[in-house]
Formats: structure tokens, sequence, C-alpha cells
DNA sequence: CGGGGGCTTGAGGCCACTCAACGATAGTGG
DNA sequence: CCACTATCGTTGAGTGGCCTCAAGCCCCCG
């Protein structure tokens, strides 16, 4: 099986070499594969991390509840990404299946002893972690200064970048999903899309209003402010 | 601009401490000290990241713009708060200083090359980097679920947790910064810190209303929900 | 004492939210 | 195969929280 990694460089049959492991230098790491439901539990927040986690297919959600049930997805992870990398020893984060999904896990404590004799790991490891906090810097920013059109049009090119096969693309999450990843209203990202549609920047495809072709990048950039 | 370049021994034993560097395992890292005047920047997006810093006195704010001058402060660094730790090598932030503050500059590349060797510096890298991180999911959480007054009693409390010398606390930023970091407009900030006054949460010490005493910390708890 | 920067307060407006109804789609069992 | 249902998505009406614009105040500092 050939998974795409997340900064698109090479397809790899050893998905452990992200993490700079390779089978030659670490004959004893292994990793089990397991499948979860829509909708499931991988990890909650405050549990002790057990495991890092990579994507095989599907999507996985992680996020932040308030107790009135106000919730933040913090990120998406697409075929390809790692998460649940805490080097706190807990995850900050409940992280749940967004439709049947393909994960690998390998077992952290076999990755920090590792990391501890390899530099190549432990450098990888710090790496990782830096872009995720990349990530959330420049969610940041989304979150509290981009208008509701410039949080859609940013999260259609992310999405874009991030899990296109072919021109269109099959978003596996829901709306619901967007908005809280979004700092909004679901009916919110209702509305813009429409907006977007009727403008011609971008189309559905017949049957599920999750498949999105992209008509006009260059509009779509317009929309999401750069500096 | 007023600048020393010493030892790091010579000048505070334990000042490099925090990133498990000590002068006897380590006696050749050296770091200078530079004064900042209020305003001036530290180092700005995109440029490449030459040192290190660790406040002294005083407070730095980090940020992204848009184009159109919209600002998202994603951080403040108070007192032995350690920033500009970027292992892409570049600045993902803007960096001024907020008052008159002073800095300890350690070269990055000497800091990298310790790492390299020494597996507990290593490891506090990562270390800083996931606390980084791990405010920057929690302030998504704030920026994009909790509302107005929300949002200023968790700064508040924030506030008071890392600047507390006394029981009132002199904050180094203005209401313009505050407003920045969280994402509302300066007016709004203004509006609930006169209402928790009025409420008799908390008080103006006289002249200065930037020096705020906390009189009730649990109704400021209540105010930003937990989970 | 005058000027300027920072803070406060008010009036009014708008963007995004809430509430609500409806439509579409997929899954299920008879 | 087709009701039946649950889930997801869209759209509309109306509201409200926060924003914008604007004026005035206070303090610091030249």
């Amino acid at each position: 099986m050939f998974v795409r990694n997340t900064t698109g460089r090479s397809l790899c049959p050893n998905s452990l070499t992200d993490l700079g492991i390779t089978s030659e230098s670490n004959p004893g790491v292994s990793s089990s594969v397991l499948i979860y439901k829509k909708g499931k539990a991988i990890f909650s927040e405050k549990e002790s991390a057990e495991y890092v986690y990579q994507v095989i297919r599907g999507a996985a959600r992680s996020y932040k509840l308030l107790s009135d049930g106000r919730r933040q997805i913090g990120a998406f992870h697409l075929a390809g990404d790692i998460f649940g990398l805490e080097n706190s020893g807990t995850h900050r984060f409940t992280t749940q299946a967004v439709v049947e999904t393909t994960l690998r896990l390998i077992r952290r404590q076999t990755l920090e002893m590792v990391a501890e004799t390899d530099p190549a790991v432990s450098r990888n490891l710090l790496r990782m972690t830096t872009s995720n906090l990349e990530h959330a810097e420049n969610h940041m920013l989304l979150l509290g200064r981009k208008s509701s059109s410039e949080r859609v049009a940013a999260f259609l090119l992310e999405m874009d970048k991030r899990l296109t096969a072919t021109n269109s693309m099959a978003l596996p999450m829901y709306r619901r999903d967007i908005a809280d990843y979004l700092g909004l209203a679901l009916e919110t990202v209702c509305r813009v899309l429409s907006r977007l549609h009727g403008a011609g920047v971008l189309d559905f495809t017949a049957g599920s209003h999750r498949e999105i072709v992209l008509l006009d990048r260059e509009r779509l950039a317009n929309l999401d402010p750069p500096d």
C-alpha cells in the first residue's frame, strides 16, 4: 500500500520513514493497523498517550470542547498525516474518526527510546511538532482576524492542497466539522459555499455535496488575504 | 543601542539552564544582552533566525499581519520567557518590544550544535516547542469559540499567573495589544474591563489603567468556561 | 500648559448567529 | 423494491453581539 506523506515529498512503502526510522537502522520498531468506524473516538483529552498514529485511509478530527458543548477543531488528519505525538505524555485533544478510517499505530514508548539514541529521529520529532505549531499559528490568525468568506476560502485552499487526487476533492468532513474548524456556525459555512457556487468559483458534483470542484482557484486565493 | 557581549558564565550562571545548558557542560556557549526601546522590532516574519531570545525585563509581542493591517498577536513574552526558537530557520512572526525591554541573545547555530551532541538540550528544545504548541491550541479554542467576556477573563487569569509579583499586576501591553491578542476590537476590551470593574471583579490602581488588581479571581474563573 | 498618545464611553450598523422549516440523500427493514 | 427514518445540507427571517465611527477624558511629558 502506498501513502502520501504530509510534505508530498516521496511515496514510501515503509511509512515510518517519516519519523526517520528505517527498518535497517531500527529493526525492532513495529506497528499495527486498526480500522475505526465513523465517529469512533481514537483517544480523548487528558488521556495518557500510548500510541502515535498515522492515517492510512480516511480522516480524523482533533478538538477541544467547552462545558456547554462548544467545540473547536484544531486540525484534520488526512491520509499520510501523523498525529497523537504528545511529548507531555498526555493528549491535549480528543480525536475521532470522521469517516471510516484506517490507522497505523506505533507505540510512543518505542519511539521515544529510538529518539533517545538516534538524533535524526529526535530531529524529526521536533520538525513535526514545529510543523503542527506553524499550522496552529496560522490558524490563530484565521480565527482571530478573518471574515467568514476568508475563512472558507482558506479552508478550501488548504484542503485542495492536502487531499487533491484529481481536480475534484472529496471532503471527508461534515459542514459542522468545517464550521467548528473555522470558528463559524454551520449555516454560515453553507451560505458562503452557496455564494461561491453561485459566483462560479466552485461546483458540487452531482449527488454528494461533499464532493467539490474548484473552478477558479485564483479568485479563491484573492478572497484569502496575504501577508 | 546599548550592547554588552559576554559569556553566559560571567553574566548569569544559570540563565541558560532553561535550555538545559550549564556552564560546566557547555562552557563555550555565549550570549549577549540588548535593550530594545518601546515598539522596536526584534525580528520580522520571514527573516532568517539568527538568535534565540530570553526576556530579562519588559515584554514583547509576536504577531502576524494581513495586508490590510489586521493584526493577530500569537503570544506575549514576559520576563523569563524564551522566544524566537524557529527550527525552520525562518521566523514565522514579527516580534516587537512592547515597552523598553532587555533581552538576552543566544546564537541559534550554537544552540543547534549543542543540541546535536547533548540529548538533554535536544529534549528541552522539543519540550519548549511543545509548550508553545499547547498555548496555541488553547488560544485557538479561545479565538474560535469564546465570547468577549470569556476571552478577557481568560486573558486576565493568564496574565495573573504569568506576571504576578504582588497582588496587583502591571500589564505591560496596551488595550490594542490585548484586543489583537484576543481577536476583539479594542473598544470591546475596554467595555468588558469596565463592566468587570463595575461588577467589583477588578480594580484599577489610581492613575495608570494598566495596573490592575484582581478582587475576585473566582468570579473571573467562572467567566472562563472549563472543559 | 499645550499636545499627543492612550483609554473610555456612546450611538448606530452590520456581520454572523440563532431558530426554524424544508430538501436531499443514504441507510434500513418490511 | 419501496416506504420509513435518520442524518446531513440548504435557505429564510429575525436578532444580537461585537464592530465602526466619533467624541471626550485623562495622564504623561515635553
